[in-house]
DNA sequence: ACCTGAACACCGTTCAAGT
DNA sequence: ACCTGAACACCGTTCAAGT
């Protein structure tokens, strides 16, 4: 009888499972970022011991890569491959990247996060792979097209974290009241791709107009 | 007396400076890597204890600061503006980035450690500054130059840091004795800079051809 | 001026033991 | 199977007190 009281009380709430302890990583990392996703706030918010949470993953870089993969590795880029039929490989680019870009912000930290744990890594990497199979097709070798997508993902891994960085800043106080002293992320970051793009778009046709000789360059 | 041999043997071997706990700091970083550059083993290297290191630095993430800066602020950007006379915005801007990315591969972990104290914090980003000047002398706006500098900046600084993520992986032998799986990285980094240069010169010649509506795009 | 000694409030991780 | 209790070996930082 006094068993039941006290299982009641004291005995667990609920059974955990990977999936809750992700939500609840998901919920600290959302309110109070990431430096205070520790595991033992972690444990205390799902109410059990630090030590419990060790069943569920090996260690804190687990969980933290397994926040990275949700976040990277949403449906959003395994899409329907041909879903817009033939836009060309410009629009496809540029909808993986302003997609991948939403997809960090939409956590606190999100761009750290994936950037520690990171997302370059094969497997994990859905969208970059997505940029290479895509750039692949517009026409540039294996080489070229993997540098071309690491240096998209670079640039918009760089754009969200210098993004979630001022936020972190003004949420300290830090900041002159910001309006536009920094000028406007979202038309830097239009800018931004459009010069990746613009300079993947010379490579093609460096490509096409002289497939012997690679090197050439467009003037 | 005894105090005198007490004082050879346990007084302070020599007063310690900002400079040079700044250059023990980097030898712990270069030999061990940024995750064991702690304080207190900081302070076990220079031979004081933890507390003293406060006297010199008010906190770590000063301490980190002063450390980025003197890898991203050496002088080799602030380097005799016209030095090699008038050869253009695009070796000038090539110099800049390639000497960038040399001084963040000089210490281990450096393209990290510049990543998390932000170079690109007015005052320290020094490259930043540098790139955005020639971008406008290039002919672009404030605001396009902005952007692509920092569009430069973003993809130098992550590819360093992929570069340097991975010969981590390799120090903990985790990778497959290397060799070209990751099939090198200098090749990659010059062809993800014409990229960048190619985006920029794009940029260049649709705002010169048509300056009053710089949204038009070369094709 | 520069540092010690000692404490405070934390960390991640392990592991026997409980249920 | 899932978690507790308790420990181990660390952290960054503060601050009175020494010299």
């Amino acid at each position: 009888m006094f068993k039941l009281a006290a299982e009641l009380r004291y005995g667990q709430a609920m059974r955990l499972s990977r999936e809750s302890v992700l939500k609840g990583a998901f919920a600290i990392l959302d309110r109070y970022g990431l430096a205070d996703l520790t595991m033992r706030r972690l444990a205390a918010e799902l109410g059990i011991q630090p030590g419990g949470l060790y069943w569920h993953f090996a260690n804190k870089q687990t969980l933290l890569a397994a926040m990275a993969d949700q976040i990277t590795g949403s449906d959003r880029f395994t899409e329907p491959d041909r879903f817009m039929g033939e836009t060309g490989w410009r629009p496809e680019l540029q909808m993986v990247s302003t997609r991948l870009r939403s997809a960090l912000l939409a956590h606190r930290d999100g761009a750290e996060l994936v950037a520690a744990g990171y997302a370059l890594r094969p497997g994990s990497g859905q969208p970059l792979e997505r940029m290479t199979k895509i750039i692949q097709q517009a026409g540039l070798g294996d080489h070229d097209a993997a540098a071309a997508a690491a240096t998209l993902t670079h640039f918009v891994l760089g754009h969200a974290a210098e993004v979630q960085a001022h936020d972190q800043l003004r949420r300290a106080g830090a900041l002159p009241d910001d309006h536009d002293q920094f000028p406007d992320p979202d038309a830097a970051f239009t800018t931004g791709l459009e010069i990746v793009l613009d300079g993947i778009a010379a490579r093609c046709s460096a490509v096409n107009a002289a497939p012997s000789t690679p090197r050439s360059r467009a003037r």
